[in-house]
DNA sequence: CGGATTTGACCGGCGC
DNA sequence: GCGCCGGTCAAATCCG
């Protein structure tokens, strides 16, 4: 009806939503924040299987590319490891990968104590 | 059925 | 002071 312009956040439940989106980041900004290592891949395809498991949380356009960029987020247990993808326009085939913060966990979950070591060792 | 994914909208910071 | 951009979340939907 007269909502026209109301019905901006299709919010199911009732203004508790928007309470509990003011109450998100309350407080979660640190005074140091882990760097974020950039990775170029080059890879025709968009799941790089790094050991991890990602959730696609967003999507947006950036203006240097024709192509969006994909945010990701680490689904592991304890892992807020986030993510950053991002396509080049020239190279469509070349994939830059950002990852911010640490996997607390070993990504492979199945390899022998020694190879773990190497294997961490490895990525950074 | 569950988990994952998609899209839209909103918010905060910064620049001019 | 205001506008703009980037970034994130939430809900809805889809697939296996």
């Amino acid at each position: 009806m007269g909502e026209g312009l109301g019905s901006k956040r299709q919010i199911g439940d009732n203004n508790l939503a928007i309470a509990a989106m003011k109450m998100k980041k309350v407080k979660a900004r640190r005074k140091v924040r882990e760097p974020r290592f950039c990775f170029k891949t080059m890879s025709d395809v968009d799941v790089l299987d790094d050991g991890y498991k990602w959730r696609k949380y967003g999507q947006k356009v950036v203006k240097n590319t024709q192509h969006p960029r994909s945010y990701y987020r680490c689904t592991q247990d304890n892992c807020r490891v986030k993510k950053r993808v991002e396509r080049l326009a020239e190279d469509p085939r070349m994939v830059i990968t950002t990852y911010e913060g640490r996997h607390i966990h070993s990504p492979w979950h199945d390899v022998d104590d020694s190879n773990a070591s190497s294997q961490l060792d490895f990525i950074w």
